[in-house]
RNA sequence: AGGACCAUAGCUCAGUUGGUUAGAGCGCUACCUUGACAUGGUAGAGGUCCCCAGUUCGAAUCUGGGUGGUCCUACCA
């Protein structure tokens, strides 16, 4: 290897010549030209090109594109330079750090990183840790005027350890260690190591290492060899310095850009949850700009983006958005209006827990065990909260904080926002409801909301706080904090599969009137008539036990069951078997009941279609397991009394 | 060049071992200010699951090939 300049770059005036192994080869003659020594490299070229054409050897010169390293603090142009660096033997750091994924001490989650880190880790090279930066942890080595080389911690240290006289001259090495080298020991070395102090003895190993897949090798990797070969079991064996880890995906922009500050497309999580004004947003971004010449395009592309700055979403919405997109892809594209639909469940929980407290402060809830009597509603939201628990707490094991978000927000608003509220209203409004009935419903209330409060509050912790603080005391709970209540743990006993399918059919009948008054038109605000005629023997009893329910439900005028053939001419819907007839006289549109049931044939017919094309194939009834085959036979049955009832139907408006 | 990942509604994304009428949020359409909530309610429209071939009774899901996109490949962190 030869170098052929000084340390400042410039000319040697002769070459440095060395063997691969690093000592000096006298075999080649290191001379150069004398005429280019002590000339800077830029000159040095300048020359060389035209004592070349003035020897007339030159051809031609061509420009030619090429990237050129540029120092980061000074911009300088950075040459090629042989100098002593320290490498880190790697190969024997990783074989036992690959042990440790592979036999699972480590887990990678999602899995497939672990292909990540292998892929690096299989094929390590030698770790130069030397760099030439302005800035990290000073090497530990010094050098004497012979080049003989003393590590220590400090040179104090070297001189005692190798007995050294005072007055030998020792220079430390310039260079420093590479930021990862020092980072490496993060999760002993905040702990107190080298000393063994009782904070490392409970804290290490740590439990779960949350980062993002880019990191895998920079930092992952080298903190589990650096820890493991400085950090022993009792019994002797390497220590890991973390169970798992969980490996998140890299935020981008809203059109899949990574944030960059060149680039001007960085987000703070702070101004999502305070909100900025467009002339801060915009100073932000474009006044502090390595390259001025990009704050036009900056300023153009934020205004755009942002006419009014970005709104005030607040830490719950921002927390349970990126809990809600935290899905096992490696890129999560940034959207603004998911921000907002999550802002906007903040705020739903915040105005249902505003019923609640209307409802329930100041009244009977129960608190003491008084007698209560639960409605079908009441059993319904608890049986339903035990699943939602379950949910949330399996996916969060598995760490799909995702799936764990989305079931919650399906909880809240879509059970117990959407239906068990509106289904406590009659209750609480009923003046003839018994006080075990109103403080059963109360009680109800209050305590499904305060242990919703408590699973929802990882992800949403300051409003999940605010609305705990009145709402424990209602149901019977006492502390200074959901912070530090227990997570909630399900009750198989309390979830009840019949109760769950009398509301299933409760919500049915409601949303089968509500259809038939969207299609024909009728006002939310007319009572309507509705008749409900079936042979199921459950469809009489569930009518009778829900009446109050579907009355105020659904705004009904009057229920009836109706028995026999000769049903006045109504706008129908099926639920099940059963048939939901709305009497048409003065209500109800022909030709729009005629289009609507002509719809839905058509849909039956397609769909008995392709079931009928289903059965009919021996291949599939003879090789597809007995229960899809009879599903799919239950479908078709299902299907076909369904046109039936239709086709009936429509005959009879017809001819009307 | 090598390797990895991704492709599902207009947009951002779910879809767990093959069997669903393929889902959610936002956006869109119509109606509704009813006493928790218009940051809302009710009802709806919207998909050739990138393409081709294969395995299978059956494929968004499994296999092969193709197309398009993103990222990584060691001295900024």
């Amino acid at each position: 290897m030869i170098n052929v300049m000084t340390q400042d770059a410039n000319i040697r005036d002769e070459a440095e010549v060395f063997n691969a192994d690093g000592t000096e080869n006298t075999d080649i003659d290191g001379s150069l030209p004398s005429a280019y020594a002590g000339l800077t490299r830029e000159a040095a070229r300048k020359q060389i090109v035209s004592d070349m054409e003035a020897a007339g050897l030159v051809q031609q010169v061509e420009d030619h594109v090429l990237s050129v390293p540029r120092g980061d603090r000074s911009g300088l142009i950075i040459e090629p330079m042989l100098t002593d660096q320290w490498f880190a033997d790697a190969k024997t750091l990783a074989k036992p750090a690959i042990e440790a994924v592979e036999d699972g001490r480590i887990q990678f989650v999602p899995k497939q990183y672990e292909n990540m880190y292998f892929s690096w880790m299989r094929d390590i090279q030698d770790w130069c840790i030397s760099r030439q930066l302005w800035w990290g942890h000073r090497i530990p080595a010094w050098y004497d005027a012979d080049g003989n080389i003393y590590v220590g911690r400090n040179e104090d240290e070297v001189r005692q350890k190798h007995n050294l006289a005072a007055d030998l001259e020792l220079k430390q090495d310039d260079d420093v260690l590479d930021t990862w080298f020092s980072s490496a020991l993060w999760t002993f070395g905040t702990l107190g190591w080298p000393e063994i102090t009782e904070r490392l003895k409970t804290f290490h190993p740590t439990d779960v290492l949350v980062t993002g897949f880019d990191i895998i090798f920079f930092w992952v990797a080298r903190m589990i060899m650096m820890t493991m070969h400085f950090m022993k079991n009792e019994d002797g064996t390497p220590q890991v310095p973390f169970k798992t880890v969980y490996v998140t995906g890299l935020i981008r922009d809203e059109h899949g850009d990574k944030m960059s500050k060149s680039k001007g497309n960085v987000i703070d999580p702070l101004d999502m949850i305070d909100g900025i004004g467009l002339d801060d947003l915009l100073e932000k971004r474009t006044g502090n700009l390595m390259q001025p010449k990009l704050a036009e395009k900056i300023g153009k592309r934020t205004q755009k983006e942002f006419p009014e700055g970005i709104a005030a979403h607040g830490t719950d919405a921002l927390r349970f958005t990126l809990a809600a997109m935290a899905t096992t892809g490696r890129d999560i594209n940034w959207d603004m209006k998911r921000l907002e639909g999550y802002r906007n469940f903040c705020n739903k929980l915040w105005n249902a827990a505003r019923y609640v407290l209307m409802n329930t402060e100041g009244e009977d809830c129960g608190v003491n065990d008084e007698p209560v009597a639960l409605s079908l509603a009441d059993r319904w939201i608890i049986s339903e909260l035990q699943h939602c628990e379950q949910e949330v707490i399996r996916h969060l094991d598995q760490y799909r904080f995702d799936l764990a978000a989305y079931a919650l927000y399906e909880f809240i608003w879509n059970e117990y926002c959407d239906w068990y509220l509106e289904l406590s209203k009659p209750v609480l409004n009923d003046e003839e409801a018994s006080a075990e009935a109103k403080r059963g419903t109360r009680r109800t209330l209050v305590r499904v909301l305060e242990a919703v409060l408590r699973l929802a509050h990882p992800m949403m912790p300051f409003i999940t706080e605010e609305i705990w603080q009145r709402i424990a005391p209602l149901a019977g709970k006492a502390g200074d904090s959901i912070m530090l209540q227990p997570y909630p743990q399900p009750d198989a006993s309390k979830q009840d599969a019949g109760v769950t399918a009398d509301i299933e059919w409760l919500k049915g009948v409601i949303v089968a009137v509500r259809n038939v008054r969207g299609e024909m038109n009728i006002s939310p605000a007319k009572k309507i008539p509705v008749l409900l005629r079936s042979k199921a023997g459950d469809d009489k009893r569930r009518m009778d036990d829900n009446r109050q329910f579907l009355s105020s439900l659904a705004k009904l005028e009057s229920l009836d069951w109706f028995e026999g053939d000769n049903a006045p001419m109504s706008a129908t819907q099926l639920v099940g078997e059963m048939e939901v007839l709305v009497p048409m006289a003065g209500l109800i549109d022909k030709d729009a009941e005629l289009k609507r049931l002509d719809k839905e044939l058509e849909r039956l017919q397609k769909e008995i279609g392709r079931l009928e094309g289903k059965l009919n194939n021996e291949k599939f009834t003879a090789k597809a397991p007995a229960d899809v085959v009879e599903k799919e036979q239950e479908k078709l049955r299902d299907a076909q009394s369904s046109q039936a009832r239709l086709s009936q139907q429509r005959a009879d408006i017809e001819a009307m």
